[in-house]
DNA sequence: CTACATTTGTGAAGATTTTCACAAGCGAAG
DNA sequence: CTTCGCTTGTGAAAATCTTCACAAATGTAG
């Protein structure tokens, strides 16, 4: 069991069951895990027990690509609002929401609960909005901005960063072009 | 020197040392480093001091944002081609690029010399188009289909995976209220 | 030329992570 | 109830990564 989960994961059985050993005891010595159960602890563990609101903050080209992503809904990752600063976009309607200006956004997310924000503004307006979002109570943002965000601790930050990726995979091939 | 890089990214001056003295002898001792020089020496060994020939491959949503993303070529990331397998997608135009058919993958990738693809398609058709690009020639994949590609250990492979990027942000949410 | 103020590059120490290997526990079979 | 086969959970060992601390360089000033 521990040897199929460490299969998938690309890692060793024994770090699956040294891992799991870090947050409880959840298998059967002989048996395995039972893999309903192990699952709902796991998601309670991480959180995703439950749906978590979150806001878009830039309807742009990426922008309209995540919040068409359906995946994201089937995670538990609820779209209550959508905020853009062009005058053009706000007032238009995307699904189920109306793009608001970024003078709401202060009541926006204290209204609608919201939880998390996906940062997709260019750079410059990046930092001044996730200082605001995290003043409105805003616990983590998941941030395309290609800046680091100045935010306190206590606010995780994920960032995206296409271009290290590909500048990973560059580097890879690279290397294993020198080995050979 | 040292310690203005560390503080930029987030880690210790000693830490900045290690890495370089890893690669070679970059700095010059009682001075610091030079940055022209460094960015140069590091852009090397990296592997980007040169353009890299990409095809995006899936004209979906994710691929129009990243197409019209114009960091990727400013770093050095070429579209030079688009496939997609949408008949009413297959002969538009986006840019100066006319979207072509699956059928000609192959041809595309060895007469262009794609290097790398972005791979932006649903997941059942990706790992088709994967194996299809390794056998023509390509030498890494950028991966956005939330499945893990099977692909020869030569070819690297970086996944983009979204959903686990705001599940990292839920447990690290969940973990900071825990403790408090 | 010598003393001095710097900052790198790097062994050694310390900390963390991963692997190893096996006792502890579990169900099944006799 | 006892034995047996199997898989977890976990201390201990091994490997890896990070930090420490300082000698080796380098330019400058006297
Ligand atoms: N497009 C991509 O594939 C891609 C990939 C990686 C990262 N990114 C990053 O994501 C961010 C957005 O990229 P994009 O391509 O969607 O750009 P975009 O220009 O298409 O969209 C940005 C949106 O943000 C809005 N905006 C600007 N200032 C704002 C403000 N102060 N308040 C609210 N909204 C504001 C704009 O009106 C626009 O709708 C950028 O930081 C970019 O670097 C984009
Ligand atoms: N949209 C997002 O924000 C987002 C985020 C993360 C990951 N993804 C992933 O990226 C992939 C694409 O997502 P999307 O939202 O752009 O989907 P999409 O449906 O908008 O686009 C997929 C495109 O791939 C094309 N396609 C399908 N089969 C093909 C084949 N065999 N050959 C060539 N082209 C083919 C389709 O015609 C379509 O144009 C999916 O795997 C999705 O899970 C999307």
């Amino acid at each position: 069991m521990s040897e199929e989960l460490a299969a998938r994961g690309q890692t060793t059985a024994a770090q699956v069951r040294k891992d799991l050993s870090h947050f409880g005891s959840f298998g059967k010595r002989g048996l395995g895990y039972r893999v309903r159960e192990l699952r709902a602890s796991l998601q309670r563990i991480i959180g995703v027990d439950r749906p978590w609101r979150v806001a878009l903050v830039g309807a742009g080209r990426i922008g309209l690509a995540l919040f068409e992503y359906p995946a994201f809904r089937a995670r538990g990752y609820e779209c209550v609002a959508i905020v853009d600063s062009d005058p053009e976009k706000i007032g238009t309607v995307w699904g189920n929401l109306t793009i608001r200006g970024p003078e709401e956004f202060e009541t926006i997310v204290a209204s609608l609960d919201v939880e998390l924000i996906i940062l997709a503004v260019p750079g410059p307006a990046a930092q001044e909005l996730a200082a605001r979002a995290v003043d409105a109570g805003v616990k983590g943002i998941l941030n395309f901005a290609p800046i680091r965000l100045n935010v306190p601790p206590r606010v995780p930050v994920e960032d995206v960063n296409l271009i290290m990726e590909l500048e990973a995979l560059s580097f890879a091939i690279t290397q294993a072009q020198r080995d050979a």
